[in-house]
DNA sequence: GAGTGGTCTAGACCACGCG
DNA sequence: GCGTGGTCTAGACCACTCA
């Protein structure tokens, strides 16, 4: 006899849904319900999402477990909380977390914000997926894809060079035009224009020698090391939705890492 | 007219503590505490905190106000929580998390455990700090300093080339053979023998070409690009306890990085 | 079965932002 | 002054570990 009732015992569930495996909190289920309304912009990047008491009352748990529900993907950066406004759709066009995926910094000064890179697009045009460009993005080999390659500087110094490789059935439409013009990170272009939000990614560094046409558009020779970065970005659910091959030039910035 | 006595009101302190500033949650106060006894030792790595009821009646306040503390430090990778059996204080002495802080992984296959490397000392020795050690150390230029020079081989390969530097105050003692001989991470080592605890640390990182001399401790030649990896590591508090200087190949192993 | 961490609830109050 | 997120409490029950 319980003096308090559970409305949801166990792994019951209130809110429609249900587990077959081991044992899955409350609050995990109210996440993943969460986690399906931003997946399907229901609210959309910037916006507020229901407070915390509204979706008590939607999903008939208490607020202190849709707090725990919100905590965590606040933890993964999908939300943003703001005491006393209400709790946000995170963005990339965010001031503070601007180019959050860059780490690349200028050696003295660490202010992100100065000089903003300048964008020169080389090329960006549709084509068909190598093997491992398929690989990487779960397409299959021969699947429309888009690439464009580009340059950034930095206070007129060319610093980094990258392909971009992206699903051409989710891009569909985007020009070089857009890569170019758009004002702020690339990222949030994508969540502009085609409801596309990076939520994670992982990057494989290493160290090598441009080639001859990487070394001109990187005004340097082709025996100067550069770090080569490899990045797969993913949108919700796992879905790899970006492939990245960039190349930094490290004399006078270097790539910075916290470890915790 | 309060219904629930709250024993510290707002910014008030039971446990001993009191701040200026702006306003510090009760839990933070508990979270400084528990800190305050990791650094100075009350338990050592490994070993189990006292469990949050304990804590709670300790502190005069409720579990969830401690398990909210522990929470963070958890984290913060401070300490280690499993389920029916404890707390825990970390250790990189973890089967699990082992290496937390080395970020090279092979090519092919992500099975850390399996190729164990090799170590090689090629050199350990007391001597003053140069400005730069200094600065990065927070200590002053000529104060003593421990170096130490060595090879990591993966199934035979040098891979790794790095120098270490130590506060030689903290360090008093550590011998070649110290670093050489012990089982198991070196910054496990460091908690047995000088208990001191690597907590998160920060890196730079660059392409560069070795020179005559590296290029020989790693069996390439000086036009193999090589990843430099520059770590400032930090004990409790920010205190910096640790800089490395370290050569990577990355011909067959590479820089992961999870960004999220 | 005792002890530990993990979940969930309900309710009170605080800090913050904004009209 | 209201609404939002943030803190704190007290208590019940669940899941896990180990003797």
């Amino acid at each position: 006899m319980s003096a308090m009732p559970p409305p949801l015992p166990s792994t019951a569930d209130g809110p429609g849904l249900s587990q077959a495996p081991a044992f899955s909190p409350l609050y995990q289920q109210i996440k993943g319900l969460i986690l399906h309304s931003l997946q399907h912009g229901e609210w959309k990047p910037g916006e507020a999402i229901p407070s915390e008491i509204e979706l008590a009352g939607r999903f008939r748990v208490s607020q202190g477990t849709v707090r725990k529900a919100i905590d965590e993907l606040a933890g993964e950066n999908l939300l943003l909380r703001r005491q006393g406004k209400g709790t946000f759709v995170a963005t990339h066009a965010e001031r503070q977390v601007q180019y959050r995926f860059l780490k690349l910094v200028p050696d003295s000064g660490d202010v992100r914000g100065e000089a903003r890179a300048q964008r020169t697009i080389l090329e960006c045009r549709r084509l068909r997926a190598s093997a491992d460009v398929a690989r990487a993005l779960a397409l299959r080999t021969g699947d429309p894809v888009l690439q464009a390659r580009r340059v950034l500087s930095f206070s007129g110094v060319p610093t980094i060079l990258e392909d971009i490789w992206l699903p051409g059935h989710t891009f569909k439409g985007l020009s070089a035009e857009q890569m170019a013009g758009y004002q702020g990170p690339t990222y949030a272009m994508f969540e502009m224009d085609f409801g596309v939000r990076m939520v994670r990614a992982d990057e494989k560094l290493r160290a090598v020698l441009p080639d001859e046409q990487q070394a001109h558009w990187l005004a340097i020779t082709t025996s100067t090391p550069v770090l080569s970065v490899e990045r797969l970005a993913y949108t919700y659910n796992d879905v790899p939705m970006e492939l990245r091959r960039g190349l930094y030039r490290t004399d006078t910035h270097h790539y910075h890492n916290q470890l915790s």
